[in-house]
DNA sequence: ATAATTTTTTAGATAAGGCTAAAATTTTTT
DNA sequence: AAAAAATTTTAGCCTTATCTAAAAAATTAT
């Protein structure tokens, strides 16, 4: 069994490993988790022994399968939890993320096996991203972040890189919101910033929006 | 804002204060909790800083209004969720009480209004014990022990003084639930035992447990 | 190949929440 | 009213998860 604490530090280390690959740094996991280099050294001695992860001295750390396993558990949990909030709680989908967060620590197997149940074996959180299943397992969809788009390219918003309160804020004020087609009307080469056309209507948006946002 | 400990204390006391009445002793809130009563003293002298109840050395505690607020909503909490467990998840009776230790501690006022209304706006958790409201009201239904009917009257089971899983699966064993019509046949004197009428069937029950179950 | 810089680890502290053993206080018995 | 027993508090220690400051190692720049 795992602590709170533990299960952020495997969730996080999955998260990262899903972006740069086996051998994340002590210091990367500092930042993800708000807390110091030397905290983080403490934990991970305590997880390698605990066969989750392998870590050597100054080599930064990787997810075993059993580490892997427990770390999609927790995701799993989350976005479970998050669609339960969307779907039957009238949240809306930049209020789920905090609630999910202590959510997702609740044990009980039958809990969550049934809220699947409930839920109709949802395959996506209400951000796009994909359900693990109880194997950790999901499929990987297609899909690239809006700022590698083309001028006068189309694609379908499938996901957001950013699940802040803040950033989903945004999105809503500008009718930007899963399944919505946007297309690349210029792009300014000098910052990045990108106009685009969405329900009709022309916005300006930086790079750091479009870099946050995915289509297909 | 109160830690899952500090939660878990102030439960408690609430609880033991319905029975007992104001000025809880230490060792009450340790047999509770099951932990010593040393580490009661240090937690209520901090429960008493955060004005949550009244302590005084060597004279027990007692909520003040503040207290018996906090804990009536984590007492709601708690009921409001093995409602949705029960009649969302399929969970039985039985398996609520454990996994609802650990949701009633979630904060999020939206979460648990949004529950509230999810779920119908529930007076009554599976055990038949009242839901407060926001301001920590309910109502008080009318109830007696089972094992102070008299030989030949009848009862209706409204609720159970205890929700552990062994007692309710006992109760499922022999058919007994909320709603079910009791009727005493007749009451062993030496040991208090009773033998009853339930479901057409007649079956003798010790008088530790018909001192578990509520009856109208 | 050194030197400077950055990253990581170690050492030592702290706060929360628990424990045991001993001391203080209250309650019960004689 | 003492003495005995029970309850409660205090003192000191432990574990978990943090932190800061200093030391060690790795990386980057010169
Ligand atoms: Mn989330
Ligand atoms: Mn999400
Ligand atoms: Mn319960
Ligand atoms: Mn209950």
């Amino acid at each position: 069994m795992f602590s709170l604490s533990e299960e952020n530090y495997l969730k996080s280390i999955y998260h990262l490993e899903a972006i740069h690959g086996k051998g994340i740094s002590t210091n990367s996991i500092a930042k993800k988790l708000e807390t110091k280099a030397s905290s983080v050294t403490d934990m991970i001695k305590k997880l390698a022994e605990k066969k989750v992860l392998v870590y050597k001295k100054y080599q930064g750390v990787s997810l075993t399968v059993l580490g892997r396993k427990e770390a999609a558990n927790i995701v799993r949990k989350h976005r479970l939890w998050e669609v339960f909030l969307v779907d039957k709680l009238n949240f809306s989908w930049d209020e789920v993320h905090d609630v999910a967060e202590q959510l997702e620590h609740i044990k009980s197997p039958k809990l969550i096996d049934e809220l699947d149940v409930f839920l109709g074996f949802p395959k996506m959180d209400p951000h796009g991203d994909p359900i693990p299943d109880k194997e950790g397992n999901f499929q990987k969809i297609e899909k690239r972040l809006l700022s590698t788009l083309e001028e006068n390219k189309t694609g379908i918003c499938v996901g957001v890189n950013d699940s802040s309160s803040d950033f989903l804020k945004y999105l809503d004020k500008n009718n930007i919101s899963l399944g919505k087609k946007i297309k690349v009307l210029s792009k300014e080469s000098f910052d990045g910033s990108l106009t685009i056309l969405i329900h009709s209507k022309e916005i300006t948006i930086s790079k750091k929006i479009s870099n946050n946002i995915y289509i297909q």
